[in-house]
RNA sequence: GGGCGAUUAGCUCAGUUGGUCAGAGUGCGUGGCUUACAUCCACGAGGUCACAGGUUCGAGCCCUGUAUCGCCCA
């Protein structure tokens, strides 16, 4: 286990004693800038060094305050000298000693960060964040001494980590009407809410007035304070515009007003590996978020942020990376901090942090985003690895590959370019059971990844998409209609074509946001409606076709049982195989899936019959019982009756095992009477179809014995 | 001392209204260059969801406690 130590600097200040001036107790502190707003010391009531001091006064150096010396079980002995200065207003922890002992909390900045009169003599100074320039002066002349030529002057901030934020903010109790409030009263029903699941810990909303407070943690949320906020808040993000970094450019592409709609993305100024994984990671959600009803550019009413976990809760804003600032509405989104492969932060001192840069020559700027989003989860910590970031890029491999063979095979020319064509041509157009299928199952996902971007959950956004591109339409519906491309009848093709190409523009835009140039190259090879998939409207859900997802369904679990089969009797992958299957009610359809049944079964096309029933037992063959249909399998010379036997009575051990768990649930009382009716009726529909699985198994096996 | 988070397949992790949730990727095993892709394809093995109680007709999912690991605070 690696250990690191915490690079803080500490401060050790003498203050005096009101009684008596000779006498001075030392406290240890690593912000000592913040001494301005001290309103006691406390020590640890088990402290005998010190308790001789408890209940005596020691004198603010600089300010004169007398500040009354507390024991407090906060305080650990060991730290410092065992003895702490006591900032309420700017620390969440001094916070709550000053609940303790009813300290006073003062706030010696005002939000821009330049000291309020609370700083006395030290007023005008500018309270200044360590990373150089723009930390957030609004300019409303605090700070300048009204032009009697006094210069602001920086006063030293140490922060723990040498202060390379993105955005150097420091907590500080608001108690104004534009965050919020020092001892916030809502602070209880806000963890209530946090419980009940009504509002997500990880999560919270802002609004102008009276913004909840946004905390990675619900101790953060608790009663005694909600008032540690960021600062960086109320910075208009156009202070941002043209500095620091910017993304990686798109191809310009005509009609695209590339810098306009940049000046919103993530412009980061520190050249830290932290904050740039960041922007990179988060920078194609805009597009998703952005409101298009207002104006051309892109409104981005989120803040991203990470809990740094070295610097803490008072720190942790200034890891904050603004994306955008909304004119009034507000959210704040905490993820977790990226680690390097064994589980350990990164570190410039360490040696171990991973440059972007590096990693998006390597894998590709869209692979690193994709591994990112989607090995990440609110408020929890990643780890980043290669292994990952392979994956990453296979997938965008995939895609590429897949769009490379839409447009190689399929015909393009007669697709429609406006979605609304497309959709009529579809609705109109003789639809193959695939068809129907991928359709319905690309309503599925729009709906399940609109819903889990609403809800930030956007890592699990993107293992949807990557699931239905990869799973689905590239491991069946392509090769589905592979017969179709490259066959004679004309009209197959087309409609093959027209549905291809619009699940795949369709899915392009929908994983935009992840891979957000991948997305754009593929998208304009792709028939497609306006000049940049950036500023392309988010896929609509159509209907869903329940009945193809079961029909198609059925046909992907007889290929499966059949590649199954085969494999597991050991026959050549290269050979073609004959097949029978008695299909009942579904003879028709699959008879119209016979050549998606051979291609992917690699049964022989004139070897596959398909009947509806059959009078004699079949002969010797591997029987595959696939809901209510049997398929037969006279795998020549393969097929052993004995272990043909063994496996039957095996699986239907295994169904007689299911039909018992489902008889049990459904005789247990309550069950029926309680449970909402989908779910019985659910279980029931699972009985029955196991009670016909065991019959035909059954069946099989007499016929075989 | 106080607080937070974590504990699910060998590894990294999903599983957010408690009812096909026991999953993915990777790794591993077997077999394949099948005209989009070997950065690939097919098939397969792997888990008492840390432990102990509790609530419920039903719990990785809620409650309580314990253990272990990690992190944070002056």
């Amino acid at each position: 286990m690696v250990h690191e130590d915490v690079a803080a600097k500490i401060y050790y200040v003498r203050y005096p004693m009101a009684d008596d001036e000779q006498e001075f107790i030392t406290v240890a502190t690593t912000r000592p800038e913040t001494m301005l707003g001290d309103t006691a010391i406390a020590v640890n009531p088990g402290d005998e060094r010190y308790k001789y001091l408890v209940g005596r006064h020691a004198v603010l150096p600089l300010v004169g305050r007398e500040l009354p010396i507390i024991a407090d079980d906060a305080v650990e002995p060991g730290f410092g000298t065992g003895a702490v200065k006591v900032t309420p207003a700017h620390d969440p922890v001094d916070f709550e000693i000053g609940l303790r002992h009813n300290l006073a909390a003062i706030n010696i900045l005002h939000s821009d960060g330049t000291m309020n009169d609370n700083a006395g003599k030290f007023r005008p100074s500018a309270y200044h964040g360590g990373a150089g320039e723009g930390t957030g002066r609004t300019g409303d002349g605090r700070q300048s001494g009204e032009g009697r030529g006094l210069q602001p002057r920086r006063w030293p901030l140490h922060p723990l980590r040498g202060g390379h934020g993105a955005a150097d903010l420091h907590s500080m109790v608001r108690e104004d009407e534009t965050l919020g409030r020092a001892v916030d009263s809502s602070g209880a029903r806000r963890q209530d809410q946090v419980r009940s699941g009504a509002v997500h810990p990880h999560l919270f909303e802002l609004d102008g007035k009276h913004p909840r407070l946004v905390h990675f943690a619900p101790a953060l949320v608790g009663p005694s304070y909600s008032g540690v906020v960021l600062r960086g808040l109320w910075r208009d993000h156009r202070e941002r515009r043209g500095e620091g970094r910017t993304m990686p450019a798109l191809p310009q592409r005509q009609g695209l007003a590339g810098p306009r709609c940049f000046g919103h993305v993530v412009q980061l100024r520190a050249v830290d590996a932290f904050y740039a994984w960041l922007a990179r990671r988060h920078r194609g959600l805009e597009v998703l978020l952005s409101d298009h009803s207002h104006g051309d550019c892109i409104r981005y009413p989120l803040l991203l942020g990470g809990p740094d976990d070295n610097a803490g809760h008072r720190q942790y804003g200034r890891n904050t990376v603004r994306v955008g600032v909304p004119p009034r509405l507000g959210r704040v989104y905490l993820h977790g901090l990226v680690r390097d492969p064994l589980g350990q932060k990164m570190s410039k001192t360490k040696g171990n942090v991973v440059n972007p840069l590096a990693v998006m020559d390597e894998y590709g700027t869209d692979a690193l985003r994709f591994a990112m989003v989607t090995g990440s989860t609110p408020g929890n910590d990643m780890r980043i690895s290669t292994e990952k970031l392979q994956g990453s890029r296979n997938f965008a491999n995939k895609i590429w590959n897949a769009t490379r063979f839409i447009v190689g095979s399929a015909d393009l020319g007669s697709v429609p370019d406006l979605e609304e064509g497309r959709r009529r041509s579809i609705e109109s157009a003789h639809l193959d059971m695939a068809d129907r299928w991928i359709l319905s199952r690309q309503n599925d996902l729009i709906t399940g990844v609109t819903r889990l971007m609403q809800d930030f959950q956007i890592g699990e956004a993107g293992r949807l998409i990557h699931e239905f591109l990869w799973s689905e339409l590239a491991d069946w519906y392509l090769e589905a209609i592979k017969g179709r491309l490259y066959g004679e009848d004309k009209q197959a093709k087309e409609t093959a074509s027209l549905v291809v190409a619009t699940v795949m523009e369709r899915t392009m835009r929908l994983l935009h946001p992840f891979m957000p140039f991948i997305t754009e190259e593929l998208w304009q090879n792709l028939p497609h409606e306006g000049d940049s998939i950036m500023v392309s409207s988010w896929p609509e859900a159509w209907a869903t076709d329940e009945e193809a997802e079961s029909e198609f369904g059925l046909v992907m679990d007889v290929v499966r049982a059949v590649r199954n089969a085969r494999a597991e009797a050991g026959v050549e992958p290269a050979r073609w195989i004959e097949a029978e299957i008695v299909a009942g009610e579904h003879t028709g359809m699959l008879r119209g899936q016979a050549d998606i049944i051979s291609r992917l079964g690699r049964i022989a096309a004139d070897h596959l019959r398909i009947v509806e029933s059959r009078e004699a037992p079949y002969p010797k063959a591997i029987s595959l019982v696939v809901g209510d249909v049997i398929a037969y399998l006279p795998l020549a010379g393969l097929v052993d009756v004995a272990a043909e036997l063994s496996r039957l009575s095996r699986e239907l051990e295994e169904t007689r095992n299911a039909i018992a768990r489902s008889e049990e649930l459904l005789a247990r009382p309550g069950f029926v009477d309680r449970a909402p009716a989908n779910v019985v009726d659910k279980e029931k529909q699972k009985l029955e179809t196991n009670r016909e699985k065991a019959r035909r198994l059954e069946e099989r096996i007499d016929s075989l014995s």
